[in-house]
DNA sequence: TCAATTTATGACAAGTTGTCAAAAAATGCC
DNA sequence: GGCATTTTTTGACAACTTGTCATAAATTGA
């Protein structure tokens, strides 16, 4: 019994393994250039145990996402946490999620890969319920604070537009604005210095258009962004900051 | 010489009837599956031949994009021209991708594709030259409504956000939902019926936000919408509304 | 008419994913 | 420990890619 477990910890090791691997990979060469005997030469094992963990190539991609979605949703349920007004908590929202995009720009692409033509088909069922049901919760830690803004009075619902709807919104200029600054759009050229920030400004205005109390005008954004950064994401911005400064 | 030109002619018919073609198959069968084999075997042409119109399987790819972006671009400009407060032109904007979307599932996903991985690499430059183009073409429309709208007096732009950044922002909402609609995304559990017109809501907010006038309450915005529709779009719809009769 | 040039072809090389019989290792029972 | 049974691992294979390129066919121009 003690040998069989040995035996599953092992098999869960060569698991990581085999995930840590394929990630290096693909921080390399791109997930178009993944492949599974490289996989399978690199970790020292035949590609048949490969097969073993993974059905096909897109099982990998999705496992990397899932762990890279489960990290977002740590960062998502910390933000949450976050002691201030909902409003500020919305807020702490979109810095998590900068702040995972930036820690990791390969999982950007691989969302790409991953929603793009047949790859969700041809996963294991497991796998894409898993990608489910890790969006869905961290919907629903937005949609709470939503709606916790309509109950206490933060935001008026009334205008045509439901709690979940809004997290739709919002969620949409979040991806959107994160896939577009992986889309090498000339920024630069546009005389954007500064994109994430551009962001942050316009999700303000989309909060203050949906009448969000405080509105940007009576509090001090730039302040409680920096707070909410230094306050529950000091690590993660450290991290930031030292990889920075090694490249 | 006019046999020459009959057969650069020809040959720029069989370019259209290869790129006929793959877009047929992909439709079917997702660009994963496309295979310049079975486009050569349909077109009744051999492999070397379709090699010579493009280099690589991506060069098909970014084509289709690219007939597409130009159809985008025609009906932003189209958009642009829609005789109205610049408020009214910016959301005939986002009803114009709107449509473009819906009349090009197809194009959403290829996008995700085209700027994943290390795909526009492979392309060649003309294809990617002409790429950023379309898309700076695109941007620089929308700007220079923003730009007026700045100029005009129906938004103060001094809030700490450029035109381009505002720009930057509602492009961000605007492919961000649509992405997301392409996502298999539960809508209907999470109880948002018309995500379109959840999105046009949401950007409704973010105008009101950046205190573009007229505000929300001060115009009837589902009668400009329509009025849009049917004004500028009025092909677009009645093709959308007649494939849906056909399904 | 026929040499020179352009264009089309499909056999190939080199790479992929995914399978599966057979070999190797682990297990459990005496 | 020894041995039959089950599980795990392996790599040769089949089937499919993409992309190349010598050769063949067609076109041109004189």
């Amino acid at each position: 019994m003690t040998q069989m477990s040995r035996k599953q910890r092992e098999i869960a090791e060569r698991h990581r393994l085999f995930l840590r691997i394929s990630r290096h990979m693909i921080e390399a060469d791109g997930y178009a250039n993944l492949s599974m005997d490289r996989i399978a030469e690199q970790a020292e094992y035949s590609k048949g145990t490969v097969y073993q963990h993974f059905g096909c190539k897109e099982e990998v991609l999705i496992q990397l996402c899932n762990n890279d979605a489960a990290t977002l949703k740590g960062l998502i349920e910390r933000a949450a946490g976050y002691d201030g007004p909902t409003r500020e908590r919305v807020m702490a929202f979109f810095v998590a999620y900068d702040i995972w995009s930036q820690l990791n720009p390969v999982c950007q692409d691989l969302m790409r890969t991953l929603y793009s033509s047949s790859t969700l088909e041809k996963v294991s069922e497991d796998s894409r319920n898993g990608n489910q049901h890790l969006q869905m919760s961290i919907i629903d830690t937005v949609a709470q604070v939503v709606k916790e803004a309509a109950d206490v009075g933060d935001i008026t619902v009334s205008s045509g537009i439901s709690p979940n709807e809004i997290v739709f919104g919002l969620w949409s200029l979040c991806f959107g604005g994160q896939q577009l600054l992986g889309t090498a759009l000339p920024f630069s050229e546009l005389g954007i210095n500064d994109p994430d920030h551009a962001l942050l400004r316009i999700v303000e205005a989309t909060l203050d258009g949906l009448g969000w109390k405080p509105l940007s005008n009576d509090y001090d954004s730039e302040a409680i962004i920096s707070s909410i950064r230094q306050s529950i994401f000091a690590d993660e911005i450290g991290e930031l900051a030292n990889r920075q400064a090694v490249s």
